[in-house]
DNA sequence: AGGATTACTGACTAGTAGATAAGTTGTCAA
DNA sequence: TTGACAACTTATCTACTAGTCAGTAATCCT
């Protein structure tokens, strides 16, 4: 009755996947190998290639699902949050909270090594910021329309321009080690969103 | 007297820097071998251990060079730009060259695989980051001072912002093969320092 | 001319990468 | 109970990684 030594079972793939993320987040595509999360895992290497053949497979479908569940999290927040305003904070805090455990945006980390990328996961990392950067887009023109925002020009360029320096924001942050980086780039970020923009002095 | 054959010389060194700089940029550290600056050399990779014994010198090498000849491009600026406004603009026209070439910043690049590098060459990539900031830090304070500029806070606070938000945009204009999406974010960020806040639809 | 130095080559090593084929074990359904 | 299927292991392979070492050819110094 005792099977907790082998642990065996259908969730292995979801495993893979989890530390597969966590791996490329840290150390990136080329920073890690079947042979770390084997370890991990306490398998053969084989065994992961059951799962997943190749690790262009394995990266692809990293993609498909990571993607889905930002999909998954922006529904969330367009469900939940009251106004363009919480909006854009709730998103922001998606990538603090990554941050906040060291890791990078999986999508920022690929676009770095974009170029030795197998091209099934290319079109996937395309896929996520092209979505990222329209739900931001429709978020910030919603909030120009009712006066929360404030922004010269295409709510699209002004996206783009969010995203890239989130992306930036956090990586240097975790290359300092040092989350308040992030937060206090992302808050000037959005404070310049805001209409009535204030002169004071404001604490740190 | 014909030696153009064998290419052998004291700027053998410098030319393997050249190709490491140039395959970080678009690969990663990670991401290129000696083997693929000896095919490009027409060299074999022994010879490539004589002027850096291990992959790791080969970086710091490169770092410390990378940083020196950026020390000297914020030197030159100083010396030739008349004012803040304009020393930001050739400020942002030295990652503007870069991203037009295809390539991301070294350091941007190497920040990305941060955890995997070697410490020598983490610390040159801080060193880098440290003098960026706070040449940027300086450049923003002066702005301030005589008018030219308008920011809440502390500047070293906006220079940090800037540079991420800078990296950020340099790789996803990267990612996209699309220069504008640098020069879009770039002229946006500059915008919201200036002292009018213009709020007429602008020319793309 | 001779010796030292510089800049290499050729041949090699140990280790790791992703990947494969054949065989083993546990589970479940007819 | 049997046999099909899922989830593995063992063993192996080829390609490539950084790195070493002994030797060699050209060049500079005296």
């Amino acid at each position: 009755m005792d099977k907790a030594a082998t642990a065996r079972g259908p969730d292995s793939a979801r495993r893979i996947l989890d530390l597969a993320e966590r791996l490329i987040q840290v150390r990136g595509y080329n920073g890690f190998s079947y042979a770390d999360i084997a370890e991990a895992m306490q398998v053969t290497k084989a065994s992961l290639h059951y799962h997943f053949p190749s690790k262009a497979e394995l990266g692809r479908s990293l993609m498909a699902r990571y993607l889905q569940g930002f999909l998954k999290a922006l529904a969330d927040i367009d469900q939940q949050a009251k106004g363009p305003t919480q909006k854009l904070e709730s998103y922001v805090a998606l990538y603090a909270d990554v941050i906040a455990d060291g890791r990078m945006c999986l999508c920022g980390m690929l676009a770095a090594e974009f170029a030795t990328l197998p091209v099934p996961v290319r079109d996937e990392v395309l896929r996520f910021f092209d979505a990222n950067e329209a739900w931001l887009a429709t978020v910030l023109e919603h909030g120009r329309r009712d006066g929360q925002f404030v922004f010269d020009g295409r709510a699209i360029e002004v996206a783009r321009m969010i995203v890239a320096s989130l992306e930036g924001a956090m990586m240097l942050a975790r290359t300092y080690g040092d989350v308040k980086r992030f937060t206090q780039a992302s808050r000037r970020l959005l404070a310049q969103l805001r209409p009535l923009r204030r002169r004071a002095a404001h604490r740190t």
